[in-house]
DNA sequence: GATTGTCAGGCAAGCGCTTTCCTGGGCAGC
DNA sequence: GCTGCCCAGGAAAGCGCTTGCCTGACAATC
């Protein structure tokens, strides 16, 4: 490999000379110097090497970001704004994927240190889980200590700069449409009771239906991982316990997915029979049949957000955006059918013990606030 | 940032010795400096710098990969095969979007050169452009004289190690898909003409197609990006100029998820008016509505093989991989109609000046080689 | 002609780490 | 008691680059 000296050899400069020429310092060379430099880089196929460089410069340019796993819509969206915001101001961009391990984020914080990212950025769900937090909160504590700077996106834990989007509020908008569309009888396909996201969403959709006199028992509830996957089994298992749920709530896109699966291999109708909601609005929530209703994110638009709070020197006072989530409306979501919606397979007809109200009558809720949206 | 040399000087010992605890290093310290040292580095939330640490030993421990678009599910998928293998070995992977745009391509190669990185991968279609291709060759075999490594996934170009998806008998299998299915009036949604996947997959196409006596028409292939909207785009066109088409052939799973979105848009029935087939078989294609037909790749398997590839010493021959495709039933194609499927929205009833022939009577190909794939 | 100013270019000191080679003390062997 | 060996630990030489400072040549000024 090619070296400045050799550079500086080849056009009989100094390696001081050929460093200014290559850099573009602002010290002036000789053209004639400078061409030979030039010259001499180009027969050589000449690169400087980075990690000479960053040693040699106090200046960080690289900035790191650790995410569940980017192959993942949701946090392939917020790394495209990243990395958008990133390329803008001439930076490098060094994506890590936790796959949900909170081991693997404390390691990739000391990585990302060791490399000397200028900024480190944390996307996706917190842990409930006060050990790590501490842990984590340690970690980041000392980097910042050094002048790294730190955002995180959908977090509560860290108290420096952060991008939130609005889960609770969404869970909120969800209890509302689904209230208003006459379900009473709903059921929750969740992510991981340890993730943040999960339970802030929850307790959104909980406190709208509760306003509402409505309860969400906890066997409506059904946990599992945050996937396609995740959302078939979840959703069997659901439907298997209460054959009578008139809607079933996914709290994400992927999830959502799977459940439309689920409902198709056992021939329910969406929404005739079941409605079905997601969170996130993916791409692909859009292509999917029904199309699916959903609350949206500005994922694009939190992650470029970040990278902002990230850059920016920042004011002494941590600031936290929080980005609104909105309801999309397509296909998936109708009213609540008036009669047991799903024929149990096989087993005698369930007794309907659902505690479902009269129903306004007619069908849809009091009035769909807009015809479509999205 | 806390130094070796501040660790040393806490410890009480030289940076040296702090060096051979800290690496574990072969060369024996007593018990009690070692303990010292280790508390030291506690107390200062000590991280080596990577880039002193890549400086002083020779040893190349990152791997550098440049995809089109990491967000892409294609691309995506790839990247988790590649991230396997690297994390086996203990390499730290760095992704480089390059956005289909050759520069950025060139300049990526430059930038992990500049970083020391032990291989180079390059993922995703070459280009049909000769001074880009000798630009590039150029660049890597600086790169390989200099020791470094250097994998492609799906590439012509490049005479190095690959690994090459079966694109061209992918597309013949997709041919022969549809003739035995009966359909004759055939369209293709097709990606840049400048990329290679491209061409490959549509000459396999146009092979199949002309060994049973059928040709393609260049006004029934229209070229698009090859995203959804691409996609979207391309039907379009193709249904505008040609309504008598019985079957779309998408060169890839996001063009035809866009087909898909076009034809449901203009209640085109799926497959009963028009069938539909993919290719890649990205995850969501059995989750879209008609589960999309696709031709599957290995994604996650060419990924892995390019890494393992990349790492190995290697053969002084140059190793070529290539993996099969094979074709993925599911709902979104069936024997061709009988007679014209598209009414012509607005415009009298064109002519079907297509030469369908009669169509084996009785709908379906001759035989239909397995109920359903995948 | 001596002095000063200007300016292109080079010297050399690091950046933070690893690793080779050397040192000096303790021990066994004669 | 002296020589030689072994071994833990340290000194120091880089790795490849940047950059503050200095030098030496030349031109301008008195």
């Amino acid at each position: 490999m090619a070296t400045l000296s050799d550079v500086a050899r080849r056009a009989g400069v100094s390696p001081a000379t050929a460093s200014r020429v290559i850099n573009g310092s602002s010290k002036p060379v000789t053209e004639e110097l400078r061409e030979r430099v030039l010259r001499a880089v180009a027969e050589l196929q000449y690169v400087p090497n980075a990690h000479a460089q960053l040693l040699a410069r106090s200046h960080r340019v690289a900035v790191g970001v650790i995410v569940h796993d980017v192959s993942d819509p949701y946090f392939a969206e917020i790394t495209r704004g990243l990395q958008r915001v990133a390329t803008d101001q001439g930076r490098l961009l060094m994506i890590c994927n936790s796959y949900r391990d909170p081991d693997r984020e404390l390691e990739y914080v000391e990585l990302l240190r060791g490399q000397q990212v200028a900024a480190i950025i944390l996307a996706g769900s917190g842990y409930h889980d006060a050990t790590f937090t501490r842990l984590l909160n340690e970690k980041l504590a000392a980097y910042e200590a050094t002048g790294g700077r730190v955002a995180v996106i959908g977090r509560h834990e860290h108290s420096g700069d952060a991008v939130m989007p609005d889960n609770r509020a969404g869970g909120r908008l969800i209890g509302a449409e689904l209230y208003e569309l006459g379900h009473r009888a709903i059921g929750v396909v969740a992510g991981p009771a340890v993730l943040t996201t999960t339970t802030d969403r929850l307790t959104g959709l909980r406190e709208s239906l509760a306003a509402h006199g409505l309860s969400l028992p906890e066997h409506r509830v059904r946990h599992a991982e945050f996937d396609r996957d995740g959302g078939v089994a979840a959703t069997a298992a659901l439907l298997d316990a209460d054959p009578e749920l008139t809607a079933i709530v996914a709290l994400n896109d992927s999830m959502a997915i799977g459940a439309l699966a689920l409902l198709r291999s056992r021939s329910v109708a969406v929404p005739r029979q079941v409605s079905v909601i997601g969170f996130d609005d993916m791409p692909i929530a859009r292509d999917v049949t029904p199309a699916l209703t959903t609350v949206r994110l500005p994922l694009v638009d939190m992650g470029a957000r970040a990278m902002s709070l990230a850059l920016d020197p920042g004011a002494a006072a941590p600031r936290v955006e929080v980005l609104p989530a909105e309801v999309v409306r397509r296909d998936s979501t109708g009213p609540a059918p008036e009669v047991t919606p799903v024929r149990p397979r096989g087993a005698g007809s369930a007794a309907p013990a659902d505690s479902r109200p009269p129903a306004a009558a007619g069908g849809g809720g009091p009035s769909r606030p807009s015809p479509r949206g999205g």
